[in-house]
DNA sequence: GTGCTTGTTGGCCA
DNA sequence: GTGGCCAACAAGCA
């Protein structure tokens, strides 16, 4: 599942197992909603017989490069993922996309279908990936470009505004409340009532939250922890968010749970005040 | 059966 | 035109 970081995580878990084979098959359920806007035919043409080259993962998303200008781009939704089969592998009801080669079979699947899958036969890079918002880390995530940003969407609830991926990009629930627990700020505040100390609290707790995901997530150069979750700690909201009765990791305190911005969202009360 | 779910989009309304 | 809200999409799980 597909935040950030998972989008790393599958990403990485493709490419250190199959980067620079040729893909000798590729199946495909040809009139699946994840190929909205994609001819599975034209997919199959251009990739059949290519090469791997490289990849690449941005805000949610995960761009593979083929020889023969062949871009692969995926998005996996709210239920897809990624994942490594033997050569023999016969896809299943939810695997929508393999790719045979020699060594192994790579697989994209996803049961809701909320992802999609997107192809570009081009030199250039297509739009659907360079149109993607800088990266929370990048030097152009600036205090004022937050600040400006926050400004306009002044009426709306900071929960809200942190899944904008127009200037959050990969930001999702989970990492969202995160985000704002760790900030020490309630996520029904309104984006425009923040004092110049909040919004820089803000900026250095979505940049620090995405660094920090990435490498515990994903983990650090070649390696890639043995399941998607296996090194979040404890101290984390992650893993009390969803728990009946669940209690903060820092107070202690009872956490809450109620829908902000149309989704399930949970804070600590008693760090994250609505009128501090 | 009910009521959730790590996401995005288009339509409606102010 | 802009911004905010919400239903819809689909399948699985408790």
């Amino acid at each position: 599942m597909p935040e950030l970081a998972e989008a790393e995580f599958y990403r990485k878990r493709w490419d250190l197992a199959a980067r620079g084979a040729v893909v000798t098959g590729v199946l495909m359920h040809d009139h699946a909603k994840v190929f909205r806007g994609t001819d599975p035919a034209v997919v199959r043409r251009h990739l059949t017989q290519a090469r791997f080259l490289d990849s690449q993962a941005a805000a949610k998303q995960i761009l593979f490069r083929f020889s023969g200008d062949s871009w692969l781009g995926v998005h996996l939704g709210m239920s897809g993922e990624l994942r490594v089969e033997a050569p023999g592998y016969i896809p299943q009801k939810h695997d929508h996309l393999a790719l045979v080669m020699a060594g192994h079979t790579l697989v994209f699947t996803d049961p809701r279908m909320f992802g999609r899958v997107q192809f570009h036969h081009d030199p250039t890079a297509p739009t659907w990936w360079t149109d993607i918002a800088p990266a929370l880390n990048s030097p152009a995530f600036t205090p004022e470009a937050l600040a400006a940003f926050l400004a306009r969407r002044a009426r709306a609830p900071l929960k809200a505004v942190l899944l904008m991926q127009e200037r959050f990009p990969g930001i999702g629930n989970w990492m969202a409340d995160e985000i704002l627990w760790r900030a020490g700020l309630h996520p029904k505040r309104l984006a425009g009532s923040l004092s110049p100390a909040e919004v820089r609290t803000l900026r250095r707790e979505c940049r620090h939250v995405a660094r920090l995901a990435l490498t515990t997530i994903a983990g650090k150069g070649d390696t890639l922890p043995p399941d998607l979750n296996a090194h979040i700690p404890q101290t984390w909201l992650f893993w009390h968010r969803w728990e009946k009765d669940g209690r903060c990791p820092k107070t202690h305190t009872p956490l809450a749970r109620e829908d902000v911005g149309g989704r399930t969202t949970c804070w600590c009360p008693a760090r994250q005040k609505l009128h501090p």
